[in-house]
DNA sequence: CAGATCTCAGCTATACTGAAATGC
DNA sequence: CGCATTTCAGTATAGCTGAGATCT
């Protein structure tokens, strides 16, 4: 009755490419989690704060989008990021609907760091594979997620 | 105001690996939720009688282990796998605490439908790669996995 | 006694839906 | 009016924890 016996996995399962990505991606969410908490970030304010700084201001709509964060979670994620004093919401004068959402200048500090803590993850992540292998799977992985994001 | 503008996802996320793996798990979830609802099963039930036809019978701490289900879920995975008569338990007689759960040949049809539909999954969620660059995908994600797991 | 097993109740995080309030 | 935006309330699922009952 070894650990061979408890933890041994289907060969159904281990040759299934959307198992092996679930897996995968399992213990890339435990890695990028434990990595962020130092910081007291999550990877929403993450992808937020990357939003704002690549694109500039934008209502919360648009940032939802591109940050992939549903419209209904963008509310709170903000609220925490602008406790903290790394966005500043204002009304849209054109369009009274609307919050513009700007980083400041501690979030853009706030993300530099995120940065430094997110390679790290990415490097234990991978650990395994040589420069070329990284290379190859990010390039595959791209393709398949262009190929199901486009008929988005 | 384009589509692009409000998809458009920040190139800090499209480049990184954790990023990627869990986009196109995300797709192979949905892909695998969509395939298998039409037999009325879900992702833990077809791993639950893969695990049981791959490793004969087993009690249900250890059917937890190798199907990854955790131990309080497999209970109410196997009451639906019972009802409709897939799986059967009857108590150990060696040790009165456990359940030896077996597959029956109802079951074993089932699992071999969930099988077919699976494979349709598969062949969508990997649709732009090519045969070669399937196997290299694997290749590359059973090392990621086996290099994390491992240190379980 | 410690520890394993099954079971149930409940918690957390994520992704999502519905609807109200406001404004275009 | 229809439609968009923000916000809040609530739902569904997956993964997990705690504890009780039973048994070794």
């Amino acid at each position: 009755m070894t650990a061979d016996d408890d933890d041994a996995t289907p060969a159904r399962l281990t040759s299934k490419p959307s198992w092996l990505l679930s897996q995968a991606a399992m213990h890339g969410h435990r890695l990028l989690t434990d990595g962020l908490a130092p910081a007291g970030s999550r990877g929403y304010h993450y992808r937020l704060l990357a939003a704002l700084e690549e694109f500039g201001p934008a209502s919360q709509a648009r940032l939802g989008g591109r940050a992939g964060v549903d419209r209904s979670d963008v509310v709170a994620a903000l609220n925490d990021l602008a406790a903290r004093g790394m966005v500043e919401r204002t009304p849209d004068p054109a369009d009274r609907r609307r919050n513009i959402v700007t980083i400041t200048p501690a979030g853009r500090a706030h993300l530099r760091r995120l940065d430094r803590l997110l390679a790290r993850v990415q490097d234990e992540l991978v650990a395994p594979l040589s420069p070329g292998e990284r290379a190859q799977l990010v390039r595959l992985l791209t393709r398949i997620v262009e190929h199901h994001g486009a008929a988005r």
